[in-house]
DNA sequence: TCTGGGGTCCTAGGACCC
DNA sequence: TCTGGGGTCCTAGGACCC
């Protein structure tokens, strides 16, 4: 694939004005394949695909030359080597592609302290700032491209505009291995040349829905009827597609972001039919989550799980926890008395999952215990207190903060901290 | 083509309280 | 006596994203 650097074509419609483009998106072309293709050399130029091989695994990427045959991700596994029998499947190693992940942002953060990782190979940055020290936003982003292309050997695509979902429309355009600067007075124009399906959160039943009432393109839904809209989305969504069809964006750069839940699931090679089977597995992602909540120094207040039949229908349950938690043992508790409450699929069980959510810090926990009481400032004190508050499962937590500077910069509610008060 | 695994956010209905 | 309405929390499910 040729290096196609499209800000000329910017350049050509729409000058070299960046005033106002403060946003920048930044994604990494075929991340999973092209990390696999540093200890691959000899796969260079040929389809790759990574993902799971078994019966029932799906793409999580392809190389372009395997995209060209009509392979992408989310496809069957077995659908995509129909379409291209001769390419060379990789199993997925999260773990090298955490580690080039972190690289990537090591780069970024270096660039500007604005970044917002959105997802594994993906950020936004904040570039206002930036522009004094490091030129226009065009030569930002190709500081990011050039670095990251010659201090890691991947490629990434950058989008520039002047509010956040276009930055990002504007990369998904340039890629592979791009630049796109929408400059601001263009906005509007650029926008409304694509279809609905374009948005960002658009994606196939809300297209259908839009579809209904005669609505395909970004421009009608700019210039849709408001209540019309509301009948067939609801209010919220109404309100907010059709400010982004109008290039309206408010979202600012949040560069601290907190988890919301943590969960491990699995899809079984052949459907389960035994309680026993299902109940070992969750067993299993119980101490995983746990392992994963004790690591980030969080405890979940409330654990799902999620159980999808053979005919993939899927049921969740969920449930509060009395006290924060992070020991497998509690979790596993939960699960196993909500999966017991849940009647067995006839056809049987094809995936099983167990999710650890309503999370808080046991780091902040116990600093805001240190906080309420100054005079209190032992780590170990106010530990045994957050026992108190929160049961004996937090000691794990709390032992993580005797080193104190792995206190965390969370920022939580006090309601969120001690919910029972 | 029979559909992974990790997430986030929204909605709707019921419980409960005032 | 059988009845209003608002606020908030909890749970289940679904859309969406990478």
């Amino acid at each position: 694939m040729s290096r196609t650097v499209r800000v000329s074509a910017a350049r050509r419609n729409w000058g070299e004005d960046d005033s106002g483009c403060d946003f920048m998106h930044v994604d990494m072309d075929s991340f999973f394949a092209a990390v696999e293709l540093l200890e691959h050399p000899e796969l260079v130029g040929k389809p790759v695909i990574v993902g799971g091989s078994s019966a029932r695994g799906v793409v999580t990427t392809a190389t372009y030359e395997a995209r060209e045959y009509g392979v992408h991700a989310g496809m069957p596994m077995s659908a995509a080597l129909r379409l291209c029998p001769h390419a060379t499947v990789l199993p997925t190693r999260h773990y090298i592609y955490r580690a080039a992940s972190a690289a990537v942002m090591e780069i970024l953060r270096e660039i500007t302290p604005e970044v917002e990782q959105v997802s594994i190979d993906e950020a936004f940055l904040g570039i206002g700032g930036a522009r004094r020290r490091l030129g226009s936003a065009v030569e930002i982003g190709n500081l990011v491209r050039e670095r990251v292309s010659n201090e890691l050997g991947l490629t990434a695509t950058v989008g520039i505009a002047s509010v956040k979902f276009v930055a990002k429309i504007a990369s998904t355009q340039a890629k592979p291995d791009g630049l796109l600067l929408i400059p601001q007075p263009q906005t509007v124009p650029f926008l409304h040349e694509l279809p609905v399906g374009a948005l960002w959160g658009v994606g196939s039943r809300t297209q259908e829905v839009l579809h209904r009432i005669g609505i395909d393109w970004v421009k009608e839904l700019a210039e849709a009827d408001r209540s019309r809209l509301v009948r067939a989305l609801g209010i919220a969504s109404a309100h907010k597609l059709q400010e982004l069809a109008q290039g309206i964006d408010r979202r600012q750069i949040e560069t601290k972001q907190v988890d919301k839940s943590i969960s491990h699931e699995e899809t079984f090679e052949t459907d389960l039919r035994s309680a026993g089977q299902i109940e070992a597995v969750m067993l299993r992602q119980s101490h995983q989550v746990a392992g994963s909540l004790r690591r980030k120094g969080l405890l979940a207040r409330g654990v799902s799980i999620k159980v999808r039949s053979g005919s993939f229908k899927t049921l969740t349950r969920s449930t509060s926890l009395p006290t924060g938690t992070d020991t497998g043992k509690t979790i596993y508790e939960a699960a196993c008395r909500l999966f017991r409450q849940l009647p067995l699929p006839p056809d049987g069980i094809r995936l099983v999952g167990v999710k650890a959510e309503r999370l808080l810090s046991a780091a902040l926990g116990v600093q805001a215990l240190i906080d309420e009481d100054p005079k209190q400032r032992r780590v170990e004190t106010a530990a045994d207190q957050l026992r108190e508050r929160f049961g004996s499962d937090v000691v794990s937590a709390a032992t993580l903060l005797s080193e104190r500077g792995k206190r965390e910069e969370r920022h939580l509610p006090k309601d969120d901290l001690f919910p029972q008060e």
